[in-house]
RNA sequence: CGGGGCGUAGCGCAGUCCGGUAGCGCGCCUGCUUUGGGAGCAGGAUGUCACAGGUUCAAAUCCUGUCGCCCCGACCA
């Protein structure tokens, strides 16, 4: 393509609503443009990015096995009701009705359409599995879209979901998904992660996200130094400590007049005890019921694991009033001694026979608290979040943190959407059985944003080969030299009729100008074309990532960067 | 939704306290010069100062309301 044809605005300045070095980029090197708050649309070299990845994608979901169609983005609400989801998915399912009044909704995610189909055209056993996927537009109503196509409400997704007829099939349908999911985000040379992740009340732990890994994440994740265990903070599963028979203790309970001390660490300095002698007592309300939590003062609760256990729909911090029926106290100063609440206890507090707690009173705190003596423990549980002194749960190794951005998430259905929904077939001896479902989802512009975090530098993106919208841009020093032209207009013509992606710089711009759009927009190759080495009968290749140069005759550039990319192609193929 | 900030030319911003001709840089258009890392000179175009109402002789500026956008907390690809 001849650069001068091009719709691609670049910019100098940084744009003031862009947060995220990936953002600004996207912007700035013209790959996209906001048309209102998480909605943008691509512009075509962008666009080129997007399909670039797609195909990738389409190429690995392919060879596992996976058939591609294409559901529609409009549902109708009958779909969710009998799903559930109708009522349970909030505000991010953008419900409006049509000119008959009907309610319908933007697919936010489609188990339920693909669901309807297989149900009404997979009958028996013989049709089984199947592993269906699109790449499709999603709109969800995010109560705050930010990050540019980061974290956004209209964007691209591809999502596959396998039908099964038991679990071991669907273990294996899953297994393929895994798998693939490997192959797509090496072959694009980014740096990720699999971790395990919240499977949330479906149970089981067959759920794992793929983590692209940079500081700027949006999740914490951690893993182990020594063996392969990774998984999302809020996932990641603390061992059940052996009790030690340390020192038992046996003082009466004490209440002391604590004023000002609401949080931990006041009250640690006020009784001078350390935080591990103190027992928080977070009210939360599950489904509208309280429930104690109690966890050590050092230790943070962990909500995923609390609402797991729980199987609650909803929970969060009581509120005032709650607080108020259950403890007789303001916020601050609940405890377990007398409270009107069932009692959950972290695992840390096994053994614990002398701590501190809140008192129900204002500005009292109890000490000398022993648990199973003073109150009464209904289940003990693991409910808090790791830390980076934690050992690993797997085999004691270190565990260490990162950040990460979640491209992608593969997960086991089990029969949720087929049992509410009766996907159901018969089986070899005609016994009607509920197909066993999984889905599979990875977020096409966010990864694309991912791999912009992953690769760029002070003069703009370096795109990995696989994902470049252009492989190669030939920069003419001066247009209005007719020998740097057509040397340049020749090269041109040599690629393109080998398949090279290129561009051609043929604005009448100054050198400086093309040399600063190209390293903006992160072409991998450049090729210079000079008078001081067109003279000698060579032109200069510069490569946008190692900034390497490799001067050539005119005649040996061309094969010079078709084998190079070819090449660079197999490996990461 | 709760808390904070912003809205002035295509982009980045000043001007707002203290009311009085709407500005700067980049970009854009024309011409000349220049031509290997965002050129120089000369000339030029571009504004519903977010919107609505109010106060005033006079409002970008003061008051009230509305909308939009961004950032921090409840969700997910």
């Amino acid at each position: 393509m001849r650069y001068s044809e091009m719709f691609l605005p670049t910019g100098r300045e940084v744009p003031s609503d862009a947060e995220l070095i990936s953002h600004q980029l996207m912007i700035r090197a013209g790959l996209m443009r906001k048309l209102t708050s998480g909605v943008y649309s691509y512009l075509p070299l962008g666009y080129r990015v997007i399909r670039k990845f797609e195909q990738i994608v389409r190429e690995e979901m392919n060879r596992s096995g996976a058939q591609e169609l294409f559901l529609p983005m409009v549902q109708p609400a009958e779909l969710w009701q009998e799903s559930g989801r109708w009522v349970h998915y909030g505000k991010e399912l953008l419900r409006f009705r049509d000119r008959h009044d009907r309610e319908c909704c933007l697919g936010p995610t489609h188990e339920e359409v693909i669901t309807d189909l297989v149900r009404n055209d997979i009958k028996t056993y013989r049709q089984l599995p199947r592993n269906l996927y699109q790449i499709q537009t999603k709109f969800r109503d995010e109560i705050r879209p930010r990050f540019g196509v980061m974290r956004c409400r209209e964007f691209g997704m591809k999502d596959a979901y396998s039908f099964d007829m038991d679990e071991a099939g669907a273990e294996k349908s899953y297994r393929k998904m895994f798998e693939a999911y490997q192959r797509i985000f090496t072959r694009c040379g980014l740096r990720f992660r699999s971790v395990e992740a919240d499977s949330g009340s479906i149970g089981g732990s067959f759920s794992h996200e793929f983590m692209v890994m940079a500081d700027s994440g949006e999740d914490a994740v951690c893993y182990c130094g020594r063996c392969d265990y990774a998984a999302n903070l809020e996932k990641a599963e603390i061992a059940r400590p052996k009790i030690e028979d340390a020192d038992i203790k046996n003082l009466p309970m004490e209440e002391v007049h604590t004023p000002n001390t609401r949080t931990i660490e006041e009250v640690c300095r006020f009784l001078n005890v350390t935080p591990d002698a103190v027992v928080k007592t977070l009210i939360f309300s599950a489904d509208g019921t309280a429930v104690a939590v109690l966890i050590r003062g050092d230790h943070e609760v962990n909500e995923v694991k609390v609402r797991n256990f729980l199987g609650c729909a909803s929970l969060e911090l009581a509120d005032e009033e709650m607080i108020r029926r259950v403890t007789g106290s303001p916020r601050g100063f609940a405890g377990a001694v007398g409270i009107r609440s069932r009692i959950l206890a972290d695992y840390s507090l096994i053994g614990m026979n002398d701590c501190v707690m809140g008192a129900n009173r204002e500005d009292y705190h109890i000490r000398h608290v022993k648990p199973g003596r003073d109150f009464r423990i209904g289940d003990y549980a693991d409910l808090r979040m790791i830390r980076e002194s934690d050992p690993c749960p797997r085999c004691g190794g270190e565990i260490k943190f990162a950040r990460g951005i979640e491209v992608g998430h593969v997960f086991k259905l089990g029969t949720k959407y087929s049992r509410s929904m009766r996907a159901v077939f018969l089986d070899r001896d005609g016994k009607e059985k509920t197909m066993v479902m999984g889905c599979y989802g990875i977020g096409i512009g966010r990864t694309v944003a991912a791999a912009i975090e992953q690769n760029h530098d002070a003069d703009g993106i370096v795109w990995p080969l696989p994902l470049a919208p252009y492989e190669v841009i030939i920069t003419p020093v001066n247009i209005n030299e007719p020998a740097l032209s057509d040397a340049a207009e020749g090269l041109y013509r040599t690629l393109s009729e080998m398949d090279v992606e290129t561009i051609l710089d043929d604005r009448d711009e100054r050198a400086g100008v093309k040399f600063k759009d190209a390293d903006l927009i992160g072409i991998p190759y450049r090729v210079t074309v000079g008078p001081k080495r067109l003279a000698e009968g060579k032109m200069e290749i510069k490569n946008r990532r190692t900034g390497e140069i490799t001067i050539l005759p005119v005649s040996d550039v061309a094969p010079f960067l078709s084998t190079g990319i070819r090449e660079a192609g197999k490996i990461e193929g």
